[in-house]
DNA sequence: CTAATTTGTATCGCAGACGATTCATTGTTA
DNA sequence: TAACAATGAATCGTCTGCGATACAAATTAG
């Protein structure tokens, strides 16, 4: 009846889908690293600049921090980060990466690239396909945040 | 370090985020109807076609049933649509709309896309940019599913 | 036609997401 | 400075997602 309300004409579901079927394909690298996407996604922020507060983390990811929370939780009890209050302002959580965490990085470049580069070799989209794609959503991702 | 790890090389990233800003601006047009976006999908495949097993609703969603049947169990309980036993197969459980539910096309068609328009309108996105996009994400879907 | 296998759902457990609320700490203002 | 507001985390409840498992119905094999 309606044709806007046709899955095949949503972008949204196309978007949640990808984004799906992206994760999943993450899956069995994260799975060696024994993390898992979200927390992967946690570790880029930290290895790129180390010691932040949840707050921080959760504006780089886009997320609340009672998603943040638990999830760095998670990952003290495996071990891979640890928190301390912060010392100019005691509500801070700031989150620093253990050896363990540190580590993760070097075994997560010698798989994922890799790994990931050939499953999206099937893809017929080209490395410049891939740069509009990003930008397009960067986009969308600007005018919804 | 290494580049391939950072967060803003990540297209991975960005469909997570988008997925998830998108969803995050489709929920309070769904609020009004009393669905969550996961139900909306469901709703959009039953609006097309009526009277399915689960398997196909979850076939057609590129999501696993054990996903599905609480999804609908709950949406059952809403008194959005009812189940019952295939007549042929006795393992399927057809899952049909009530009357609510083929109600909610009207109210969704009059709230959503005029609201959604809206809300991304400040996207710097032509339709024709919304169509490669969707055409590119059907590529990585393709691939990957 | 019975046994083995496959198929369609459901159940369980765990990890996100996120709204709502709480609590301690910090900042601000009267 | 004392009351008040804002901020950073955490907690709680609910709804996904999904791997692992279970189970009945249906299909296939022998």
């Amino acid at each position: 009846m309606h044709d806007e309300l046709r899955l095949n004409n949503q972008v949204c579901f196309r978007l949640y889908s990808a984004a799906r079927l992206m994760m999943q394909a993450y899956t069995p690298f994260l799975n060696e690293l024994g993390i898992t996407y979200p927390q992967y996604l946690v570790l880029m922020v930290l290895w790129e600049k180390d010691a932040l507060p949840v707050n921080d983390i959760a504006h780089r990811l886009l997320l609340e921090t009672n998603t943040v929370t638990p999830l760095i939780q998670r990952m003290e009890k495996q071990g891979i980060v640890t928190r301390q209050r912060g010392k100019e302002d005691k509500r801070q959580q700031i989150v620093s990466l253990t050896e363990k965490g540190r580590a993760l990085e070097e075994q997560a470049y010698r798989i994922i690239p890799k790994g990931m580069g050939e499953r999206l070799a099937v893809c017929p989209l080209s490395m410049n396909d891939f740069q509009k794609l990003s930008s397009e959503l960067d986009d969308i991702i600007g005018a919804l945040k």
